[in-house]
DNA sequence: CCAAAAGTGTTCTCACTACACCCATGT
DNA sequence: ACATGGGTGTAGTGAGAACACTTTTGG
């Protein structure tokens, strides 16, 4: 059964690993399992998986699944998300394939990293490969298997860099409805800095201006004390 | 003698395709191989190759080159490229791997995009499975093989939106001494757009006094007429 | 009334834009 | 002198930073 797959060149294995981000107690955490083999048994991962790669020409047969899918099913085993992807900001983030990242031969891995809001999972199990799966602070995190610790800092140094200009990052980590103190923590948060409310404010007002966030007519939070905020909520 | 690596399970191939850009007659041109064989014979499309992928452990046997090298090598073929990297800029782009992408079978490319001088390269070269290289406008570009325009066009993007804020950029694409108006030159023929001389030099005296391009003595140029520019160049 | 949080206003600085003017060189 | 291109200056606009002030809620 074993040695089925038979080929005139060396190849690669490739696989897909995911960084997933949330937020959590006004902190940016990552999600990270315990890995219950070797190599690196007992050691922190990101997650991931091979990519399904069928057999055979394009007009005989399926050629798999597409890097997107792969990252997208790892996803969804390790989160159990349980709203539609729309709650979802998952992007391709960089492919690292050195030569002996992985002893047990040449494997190239597609790093995606995803973001997702506390409201959309139920609850991170650890599969098959794991031990355990647990959320960890990006400002304090392990070391890591593999050359993972090289992935977690790209992907950090990605979310950072892109909240600024790419309002669907904050989007799949905020709630349906949010107040612009809300979308300030966020900010604030993957930032890793602090903003001033009333220049943020401004901020917000000309991305609600240029119709990227809407202006609902609730104004909820009722909240022990304080002035009740206005909602808002992205488009579509 | 065929057939002789085999594998628990299916594997995909994995290539590096490159998109090659220098500026020639103001215009930023791509270089494009004509294939020689099916499929898409006869088509054009961006220079690539297979990643060169070792057998065995890492303990026993070498896992063959990394991703950068095989796009370094692949640089080097078809540019025999005079000078040191250092005049070039070389970037992974992103990886496509669709299923069906290419019909022999599963085939995952890691795009790389690079950047060099025209005095950099001494001529282009039609590898064996092309039967010419010639350099096409970015503007004007043929329907191409495979997904190559999809790279194509997330290639172009990523040099248009990182010129403005990555200076090794328009290194790559200057002489090793320039004038303010070369600088500028590179830049509009990037964004294709054109820049105000006046607003444009204080810009680049910001990253001058900034420390990112130096100020040398020289103030060459015999050009017909006008008065002549000072020349600069980047550090190290 | 007081605390707490939302919301707004004021001023300064800095960078980008449009446009105008002077300087240095070859013919 | 004049054409050509380098170099600089001015005024307006718009975004960000620092900071002060007003408004709306619960107790």
């Amino acid at each position: 059964m074993s040695k089925k797959f038979e080929y005139d060149y060396p190849l690669p294995a490739v696989t897909v690993d995911m960084a997933i981000f949330t937020i959590r107690k006004n902190r940016l955490q990552v999600l990270l399992i315990q890995r219950r083999d070797d190599p690196h048994k007992g050691k922190w991962a990101i997650p991931g998986g091979f990519v399904e790669v069928g057999v055979g020409h394009k007009a005989r047969g399926k050629q798999g699944e597409s890097l997107e899918q792969a990252a997208e099913r790892e996803l969804l085993e390790e989160t159990s998300l349980q709203r539609d992807r729309d709650q979802v900001f998952l992007e391709q983030l960089y492919t690292f394939g050195n030569p002996g990242r992985d002893p047990r031969g040449r494997v190239i891995t597609v790093a995606y990293y995803a973001l997702i809001s506390p409201e959309a999972y139920r609850r991170v199990e650890a599969g098959d490969d794991a031990v355990e799966a647990a959320w960890f602070d990006v400002e304090d995190l392990p070391t890591m298997a593999f050359d993972h610790d090289q992935i977690m800092v790209a992907a950090i140094e990605r979310v950072r860099g892109k909240i600024d200009y790419d309002p669907r990052l904050a989007k799949a980590l905020l709630p349906s409805e949010f107040t612009s103190r809300q979308f300030r923590r966020v900010h604030e948060v993957c930032k890793g800095t602090s903003y001033d409310r009333s220049n943020f404010n401004k901020r917000f007002k000309r991305i609600v201006e240029d119709g990227r966030i809407l202006e609902t007519d609730d104004t909820q939070e009722p909240t022990g004390a304080g002035r009740p905020a206005r909602l808002y909520q992205f488009p579509e």
